[in-house]
DNA sequence: TTGAAAGCGCTAACAT
DNA sequence: ATGTTAGCGCTTTCAA
């Protein structure tokens, strides 16, 4: 009984017999012994375990991609690991090394800083995806939604239902998504011969729900409150949504809302809201499966995917 | 230059002349060399990273608990990974795995299924800490607070503004908190005099919005609604207040409605909800200190530590 | 101050 | 079918 035979019978691969590998079993299970994946790891440089970079674990957004990235993973028998970067390139500086230690056969990057950051330079020998944020002309492969025509789609609807001074609330505009969500916006007001009211193109700070009153209250503070409100994020528009309401103005009736995402939360607020949705679960599961095809054949051609939004019509406009 | 010279630099220990020491920074600049962390782990057998297991990333409610964990751990020079559970032992069990390997130096159990699993067995020998949810009569240090004195409290507030035919909609009494919780409940309706009104102890299967729902509708169902309802998570409250709502029972003056947790999301609901608050952020760091305490001296004392909880009034209630 | 060499636990090629 | 052995990249004695 030598180590290899053990290391055979653990893996299942190479020849043997029936009786040797009961009794290996026997002796696994005796001595309660476990492999220690860190000499495997090093030995084979794969860890089976994939990284999930996600800028904020409080967004419920997230949850929804790491749900559908998970299932697919477990499927390929990869492990997930999450990473809470925080959009701070230094905390995430050393989960990338992970990578380039081979503690993770790959990533799938949530953030948009982190996006940001590493197209530039490493990420060619990296494998990485990218997911929602991503550069288009970049090489590193990419599954999101079109956010212009999403965004086009969202006030064109409001814009159906008679509103005619809409703001937007944009976050910040260093990320691809807010360029073309705030393009879309413009596009449709365009094409209904309006133009964007003074002071109502909003860039919040963050998207948290603060950041959404806080927006809120820079619309009350203008001369004429605009009718409709398009916020480029689910927990933006609820922050907004809230402020309105304790100030007196009734969504939809005096102002009307529209989301981004739609998160579960958007069916139990007062009224409910109205949003675009992206496909969260299929989105995690696309970049998974680049990721797979990508680390089986790391030739692969770098691949770019966009999914479909869809109007969710409820409430609040 | 050897290898070992490299060593030295690298870890700045033993000595080095500041030639030699400059020549080797140079050379690893210029050829952008990366320390292999598996070979240090698998030599030193440390990893300097700590896992902390969530059951679900989509509750906002540990994502500030592990906002407290993080701030802690890289101050002290740990980074932390996230592993989603979903509170499944089979989908945990990987994660456990990398403890033993080493592939992590410890773990924080923010997971009631994998506290109670774990506790059982092979906890003793594992560098673990649980959090929220503990056995206190157990090995493993904890940090908690105390659930039944918390909602002693919540349903006191509640009878002290007049209410009568309280409802508790619970979790799994499997779980330790849920036990103290609904032992708080009666706590609280037998010192007023009061007992739990006939079909108003409600377990719900998990703590989402949804469930929340579920639970409001069996309680309409009853022959006479109760005017208060006590939800043992703020998620759950959310949904159970929405559901009244949408079926015209106003929120406070029809049914009061008291969460738990405290939540970012309680003051974008309307009305804003009254509940417990847990001290999220100093539970984390309570949970990585206890943790990193023990990775220093292994012998330590096994700890369990109390936080305060606090009452949260808003409209709800 | 630096280098040589052993060994952490594993897998894979080769020999038996 | 099984055992022997080299070596993955590192740290750490021990010698020089």
């Amino acid at each position: 009984m030598s180590i290899a035979t053990v290391s055979r019978v653990i893996n299942g691969k190479g020849k043997t017999s029936p009786e040797t590998r009961a009794r290996v079993e026997a002796v696994i299970a005796e001595m309660d012994y476990r492999m220690n994946v860190l000499g495997r790891n090093l030995r084979t440089s794969e860890s089976r375990l994939l990284l999930t970079m996600v800028p904020d674990i409080g967004n419920p957004f997230y949850a929804e991609i790491v749900r559908g990235i998970e299932g697919i993973a477990r499927e390929h028998g990869y492990n997930v690991l999450l990473c809470d970067t925080g959009s701070s390139p230094a905390d995430e500086r050393p989960y990338l090394d992970m990578l380039y230690n081979k503690l993770a056969d790959g990533a799938i990057c949530l953030d948009p800083e982190a996006t940001q950051a590493t197209t530039a330079a490493e990420t060619g020998s990296l494998n990485w995806v990218a997911c929602c944020e991503f550069d288009p002309d970049g090489h590193v492969p990419y599954v999101g939604i079109d956010n212009r025509a999403a965004a086009f789609d969202a006030v064109s609807c409001l814009i159906s239902k008679g509103r005619r001074r809409i703001a937007i609330i944009n976050s910040d505009e260093r990320y691809m998504y807010a360029r073309m969500r705030r393009q879309g916006y413009l596009d449709a007001l365009t094409r209904a011969g309006l133009s964007a009211p003074e002071g109502c193109l909003i860039h919040a700070p963050g998207i948290t729900f603060d950041d959404g009153r806080a927006a809120a209250r820079q619309l009350m503070a203008l001369a004429t409150l605009p009718d409709a409100v398009f916020a480029v994020s689910d927990t933006l528009a609820i922050g907004v949504m809230h402020e309105f309401q304790i100030c007196g103005y009734a969504v939809p009736e005096r102002v009307a809302v529209m989301g981004f995402d739609n998160v579960g939360l958007c069916t139990v607020v007062q009224p409910e809201l109205t949003t675009v949705a992206q496909p969260m679960g299929q989105l995690g599961e696309a970049a998974v499966k680049l990721l797979l095809k990508r680390l089986e054949d790391p030739s692969a051609p770098v691949e770019g995917i966009l999914l479909k939004h869809e109007l969710m019509l409820r409430g609040s406009a």
